[in-house]
DNA sequence: TTCTGCCATGTAGGTATTCTACATAGGGGT
DNA sequence: ACCCCTATGTAGAATACCTACATGGCAGAA
């Protein structure tokens, strides 16, 4: 049921990805494009989101003998993750919210 | 001139209370409270910012004989610090900025 | 006066997380 | 033969965080 984690700058910036399409599944290798994490970061973090009840995955089924690369493990949220990582990462949002003030009179975003 | 340090959610956290008004100046025990951070947390980041040249540092000027509490240690952003923070931070945000479809889809917050 | 609580800064030690580098393995191109 | 791309993953060091405690003075209550 979505048990407790850390949610860091890089938990986060997986989560996000998911919650863009929460229905979508991602694998390792695409998340790290997506967000510019090295895999020895990536792939940690889908394993204890993973164990935390977050992320559900399986992997690819895919015809060994015609393979032209190897099979890719699938993750998707599952609705306690969904749940959990909406609000966590509102919360997280809300909190760099109390910045805009300085953004706006600094710099056209 | 800024240095490198890493954007964890809890110095990003820290970094917002600062960006709100960038001018004032801020002691421990304060963004302690404002953030929800323990002491354990907050000092030893608000000494990784100084020393990384994002905040500068200095002891509040109290007469020790009338004293009622224990002097401050006052930290402001510095010019760097500022222009740095501001873009890390908006940064962050944007990259969590993703995840707006499934909020608005889930919750009104 | 002893006890408790508040302010304020900070350290110690263990755990959690991240980073750099490397390992594996098959396909395709030169 | 060699290198690059896809794809997952581990090892070990570095970094950051959390819980707990230390310090010390003041104020108010028992």
């Amino acid at each position: 049921m979505a048990e407790n984690l850390r949610l860091t700058t890089t938990v986060a910036a997986v989560l996000a990805v998911f919650l863009e399409d929460p229905q979508a599944p991602h694998y390792g290798f695409d998340l790290t494009r997506a967000t510019g994490q090295p895999s020895g970061t990536m792939y940690p973090i889908l394993l204890r989101l993973e164990r935390a009840g977050w992320l559900e995955a399986h992997w690819e089924e895919i015809d060994e003998a015609v393979a032209e690369r190897p099979a890719r493990r699938y993750y998707r949220l599952t609705p306690d993750g969904l749940a959990t990582a909406c609000s966590q990462v509102a919360a997280l949002r809300k909190q760099l919210g109390r910045a805009s003030k300085a953004q706006k009179e600094q710099v056209a975003w």
